[in-house]
DNA sequence: GGCGATTAGTTAAGGAATTTTACTTAACAA
DNA sequence: TTGTTAAGTAAAATTCCTTAACTAATCGCC
């Protein structure tokens, strides 16, 4: 872009090009699209919709057939003329697991590739250290797939969702601060050792946001954030269906969003009141702080964040204005992340975002005063289960690929 | 995602299906990027390089070559064998404009497919209602067009940079504050109108960010972000050398960072000090909040944010502190950045922007208080030419594609 | 129940674009 | 001058899509 022009990208990678064989796999992947998205379908149909012609559909049809990728479902009758013969696509050419492993709860289902879920099994994570922790996981795993009347051969893929950044390169789980040894380096290696399937680690917060974009608040948002506060502050960015995992993995990551600026930032503003406390905005969101905030308000006892929110639902009073506050400093969040992403859409979720009939109206109202960018606020569908339905759903994608990829290698 | 299974997609969009026709011209764009991409270069290395046969790639350059798009520069000699005939793009394919409307100037450049800048004039910028402004534009880049020597209908697309935000279906810029009258609707209508080409109205700062994306400090960066600091604030983001929009073109407009959580916010810490205001970050960095600052702590005179730099370069006590002060907000403005896209690089820009000799290192030792996720910032290596660069190079990007679409139409 | 209309699916021919194979051309070196 | 190496081209073979015509099956109607 200097005078000499635009440099040209020394090391492009060569783009694939497209000789004859992969003109063939395209358009069957087109017609497997097609069907998956608009199943009971006819031939005729799929040739309207693709532009396709009936020949090459038919052809195309027959070798997915033949490869278990679709299958004959019955016969569209009633309308004139010939009766079509209607194709699905067929959920048990693979089966995948997804796993939730969480700070107390570790929870695997097994699910075919139309996301169906064939079994389940929620299990205490009692466990603290790494190593049992994956053998409960795994065997939970083998578990729920003998429960689903599967062989385990035939799990394509497990995705995996647990706090902290997995770090590919490293083989390693970082910022996974509330899972004592879940940072030790070889865990993915480990688990697909121990499964017999490729396996991908997620962060829960990001596979949260894919659940909800898959069957939650967030179907069909082109661009929407999930907030999860509880024990834990965490976001996932979903843009176009897919996750926007940032340069290392750790977009989303606000629960290290400064908590405000030094106190010497209001110089010139005509104060210089002192901030008493610079850190982390996690601790100031966080279940916890909604306990210290009520307690500061006058409350008493043994406090969980839980009873915070009963009591408020009773409207009693200091509690309801501790859930104020929380509302107000959620306002916070969603203005921050507001004037960075732009997302049309917030779902608010975790142990403290199910408490939304509170929290919504003051946040929103809060949301006015703070900022002219206003992003539609939310609560979550799926709740407790969005962790483990976004793995589910993720793997499935994955094994959508997988499957047909494998179909076209073995055709030659 | 229920027990029911992932919902069909009721009117997922059918891909676009590929006839052999469709293959053609999906190779003649592959060899097309790679003779950019490696130019000068031979047929036979062109096939090496994408797999293709070497009379596909005969018959293709040959069809390029018919419509202009590539052209023999010359032979490769020296090695053993037959000399082979190289090619390069051919960059009379066609011309671009990019203008930047700036507050006080309004610069314009006329480039060919290279990016190589052919023409280029900047004007003062004393319009003070839209009609002049989008005269002084339209008047300004007709001239430059024919310094250039160029006839007027040999230029493919206008790019044109300015504050705000540009909302397609209304055709109006919106939150532009500092440009008056520019906010009327019709403008990108009248400004094709007045200059015969298409035309794209990009906000300036995600222009710079391009520009830096193109040939400046975030060259290759997979995501980066572009903070421009002057009178105003803005970011571009740059996800894979794409602009990162927001759902409604919004992305990036951190201005409206909340500057900080209301005095409630900190109950529950042990301190209720009242922040005394509320409001947007904007005015708590941009050049204006140097000088306050540095009247604050007793700077007189009529001070400029380029004095206090100017003073602060050389060592002068209130205004170097002024300047650490910048520089801590700052830090916060990329830590609030940082963890919620995780960028790998954070470049720096704009009338502040561009003391980075001064700002960095504070900086960079603030960043390490405030939290974890500390992406590599950098100085603007474009510095005011970002944005006209910028709107160049996304002007070039859809010319090339332009051309390239139209040739293909053109074959039938 | 038979017949026409209508729609689904198949077969055969034709055509577009690619690859393979074999050849020619051109440069350099011994 | 001759041999070697690599670039480029010509012709035939291959792939796979489309068009067009045909068969098949279902419904409605007489």
């Amino acid at each position: 872009m200097t005078p000499g022009g635009i440099p040209p990208e020394p090391d492009a990678p060569a783009v694939a090009h497209w000789n004859r064989g992969v003109l063939r796999s395209h358009n069957e992947r087109v017609l497997l699209d097609r069907v998956r998205a608009a199943a009971p379908i006819s031939r005729a149909q799929l040739a309207r919709d693709t532009g396709l012609s009936k020949p090459t559909v038919s052809t195309a049809l027959e070798a997915l057939e033949r490869a278990g990728l679709v299958r004959p479902v019955g016969l569209e009758t009633g309308a004139r003329g010939r009766a079509a013969l209607l194709y699905e696509p067929d959920p048990t050419a693979g089966y995948v697991v997804g796993v939730d492993v969480g700070r107390s709860w570790i929870r695997v289902a097994v699910a075919d590739l139309d996301g169906r879920l064939l079994a389940r099994q929620d299990r205490h994570n009692r466990a603290r250290t790494s190593a049992t922790m994956l053998a409960t996981a795994t065997d939970l795993a083998r578990t729920v797939v003998a429960d689903a009347g599967l062989e385990p051969t035939a799990v394509v893929h497990t995705v995996i969702g647990c706090p902290g950044v997995y770090d590919r390169a490293a083989d390693r789980i970082r910022y996974a601060v509330n899972l004592p040894g879940w940072g030790r380096p070889g865990l993915r290696g480990r688990m697909e050792a121990a499964l017999g399937t490729t396996v991908e680690i997620v962060n829960d917060a990001n596979l949260a946001a894919l659940g909800e974009y898959h069957g939650g608040a967030g179907v069909g948002c082109p661009l929407f954030v999930y907030v999860t506060v509880g024990t834990g502050l965490g976001m996932g960015i979903v843009a176009d269906g897919r996750l926007f995992p940032g340069a290392g993995g750790a977009a989303g990551e606000i629960g290290f969003l400064p908590l405000s600026p030094r106190p010497s930032d209001r110089v010139g503003h005509g104060a210089s009141a002192p901030v008493p406390r610079r850190g982390m905005l996690e601790d100031a969101v966080s279940a916890d702080a909604v306990v210290r905030g009520a307690r500061a308000l006058g409350m008493t006892g043994p406090l969980t964040a839980k009873a915070v929110f009963d009591a408020a639902r009773r409207a009693e009073e200091p509690a309801a204005s501790a859930v104020r506050h929380e509302a107000q400093r959620l306002a916070h969040v969603v203005a921050s992340v507001a004037a960075v992403l732009d997302p049309e859409l917030v779902v608010l979720g975790g142990g403290i975002g199910a408490n939304a009939d509170l929290l919504l109206g003051p946040m929103t109202a809060e949301l006015h005063e703070l900022t002219p960018l206003r992003p539609r606020v939310a609560a979550s569908v799926l709740g407790e289960e969005a962790v483990l339905l976004g793995a589910v759903a993720t793997a499935v994608a994955t094994a959508r690929d997988r499957v047909f990829t494998h179909h076209t290698m073995g055709q030659g």
